[in-house]
DNA sequence: CTTGCGCTTCCAGTGACTGGAAGCCTTATA
DNA sequence: TATAAGGCTTCCAGTCACTGGAAGCGCAAG
């Protein structure tokens, strides 16, 4: 199956796919025409990485979830780990949004927004205490 | 003013300092050993620049709002709709991260997570319906 | 035989820094 | 006065996960 086709079923781009083999997160064999050949288990290994890209697990991440998955002596504890690791990094960030998000709207909503030059957004920037 | 200084009181790295020189941001005098020579006026605009990049601005919104604060014949409607944006981004990057939040914390809680390898995280991950 | 698409590789750019090397400048101490 | 420490300089490379684009080969249709 060529490149184009596997993009389609796995929902990610061409150019992504040829990075993921750059990295070493798949192997497809070559065509005598020089073409990547991908298999079904190739198809399947890049829809995992793009379900797991999709949840924000780093590429690191996914390169140790794909190994516990084709690992079958792997305990659950292991992936489980990783996963809460990334689940309060996800925690972290929203919280740090969200701070952002409440001074900002806070902000946003006492600068009247007309034809005048003065702004509360501009004068919090510039340090009014 | 030496640049080291200028990091203790901007709150902000030489390393970022130097680097907000190289990009334009600000402009620096140069004292006659080749020492970045900074006023308070840079100052002042470094702490700006702080706490616009703390409010989660990139720095080309900072480079508009920098030229605004300078603008004396500003409209406030112009921060305002620079500062909107902003916050319009900040919501959806907020409602992205919940979602997968949630994708995983159920993961997560179904996930006995220990010495067996039987694994929600993963199946899910591969795709199981 | 040409057109046009798909495939290949390779290089560069993204955003906003950050780390490190090599070397000059200044100040304090022996 | 020599030297050592620390601050400053520039420049290059690396981060993360792609993405865009150029140059060129392969292949099927008209």
């Amino acid at each position: 199956m060529n490149i184009g086709e596997v993009a389609q079923r796995s929902g990610l781009p061409a150019k992504t796919i040829r990075y993921y083999e750059e990295i070493g997160l798949v192997r497809p064999l070559r065509s005598s025409n020089g073409y990547r050949a991908f298999r079904e288990s190739d198809i399947h290994k890049l829809s995992f990485l793009g379900r797991a890209r999709a949840l924000g697990f780093s590429i690191d991440d996914c390169r140790t979830l794909l190994g516990l998955y084709e690992d079958e002596s792997r305990e659950s504890a292991q992936v489980k780990a990783v996963a809460q690791e990334h689940l309060a990094a996800i925690d972290d960030k929203i919280a740090q949004l969200k701070s952002m998000r409440e001074t900002l709207s806070e902000l946003v909503h006492a600068c009247h927004g007309d034809d005048r030059p003065d702004c509360p957004i501009l004068s919090d920037l510039a340090g009014a205490d």
